[in-house]
DNA sequence: GCAGCAATTATTCAAGTGTATAATTTCAGC
DNA sequence: GCTGAAATTATACACTTGAATAATTGCTGC
């Protein structure tokens, strides 16, 4: 006779996003060990067996996150890309600034980032994931890069602008790294004034701070 | 009558090493779920209700681990600076080699390093710990450019050193990210010329490569 | 409204977890 | 060689974990 819990039937994708999310919170919050099936489960507001039903194992949901974490930041970046101006030097500056800034640099974001890299050397799927992530951010960064110096009118050969893309992509990687983990070293927009600085003195261009 | 399991004392000091050693195996192996008293005290050649002799906690095992792991790993760099040349700009250059090539280079250390980081964001202690062997490396590569750049004549105000190596250190730590994640990425020594031409750039300097 | 199917909950289980305690064994000092 | 203290093992325990199964309930189509 004790009531049983009510609930609604949510829509498959709906109910998965759900659980993805709560699994996301529940790593950024306790790390991996913390992301049990119980405290998923209750962070989405849902019972434990039902994880069971929209995933075969908890790795497999673990997995999933972790896929939907990189696919996001990924479109996220992308997505961004809109709102930069048109000219290429100005839209290269504009895209160093975001990574630098909030909201790409967040805590949050940076012990996800920290969680699953961790998975990725002995993990081959998420390697795969990382790999695929990292190609996609760097080879449009190499693209932006090549505009910009094609617009300044400096040559750029293909090799010498891989190898930019490449050091400019490690760059960003490190300030954004340092800039969500430590805030309090560095003051309110130094973080974009360091990384617009390197950037003009690696691609020997002037970029507007 | 069954025999009892035979062993040795090892002195304090070697058994918690051990211990640690064990720890930093097994995180650096399977996460940090993977680190069990049962797994590390197996690792470690030992029974798991040592590491209650030793440590009050797990907890306070692994705690040790991650700052053992750290100091570690500045004590290592510290060390790699008798072997490099007294001549500033050649040190410099050797430093840079040193942070983006093998054994530093390394996924293993690469994986502890992300464990390490995840856990920054919600612990004081990691923080701290990471905040100061983060300024020690960094301010070590700051005195490093100052010299490099005195010894070749070229203007060093500190505002500009110090955002020189704020942005240097985040690239050799975002390159040593990706050497150690995706080795196969790259070809035999690029890693090192992409990273001395950076710095060239960077620093308006002539760094043999 | 009602039938049936699938989504969801409730319950159970075996294995693994960290820790506490008692029983042993090593080894240094005499 | 003994003795005693400390290091180490063995055992036990309460709790958490992921998963499997059965019971129920919400909802769609008629």
């Amino acid at each position: 006779m004790t009531a049983r819990r009510t609930f609604i039937r949510a829509g498959e994708e709906a109910r998965r996003v759900a659980l993805i999310d709560a699994t996301l919170d529940c790593i950024a919050e306790g790390g991996p060990q913390a992301a049990t099936v119980r405290a998923i489960a209750l962070k989405a507001g849902v019972t434990p067996g039902l994880i069971k039903h929209y995933f075969d194992t908890k790795e497999d949901l673990v997995a999933s996150a972790h896929e939907t974490l990189m696919t996001r930041m990924t479109e996220a970046s992308a997505a961004a890309l809109d709102d930069l101006p048109a000219d290429p030097v100005a839209r290269l500056a504009g895209f160093i600034t975001n990574a630098v800034t909030p909201p790409v640099v967040d805590p949050r974001a940076m012990a996800l980032w920290a969680a699953s890299m961790q998975l990725v050397p002995r993990d081959a799927a998420m390697r795969d994931v990382h790999e695929a992530t990292y190609l996609a951010f760097r080879d449009r960064l190499e693209r932006m890069i090549a505009n910009a110096l094609a617009a300044a009118g400096k040559p750029h050969d293909t090799a010498t602008t891989r190898a930019l893309a490449i050091a400019g992509n490690a760059l960003l990687d490190g300030l954004w790294i340092e800039a969500s983990v430590l805030p309090d070293q560095f003051a309110q927009g130094e973080m974009r004034s360091i990384a617009i600085r390197a950037f003009a003195r690696l691609l020997d261009l002037k970029l507007s701070e």
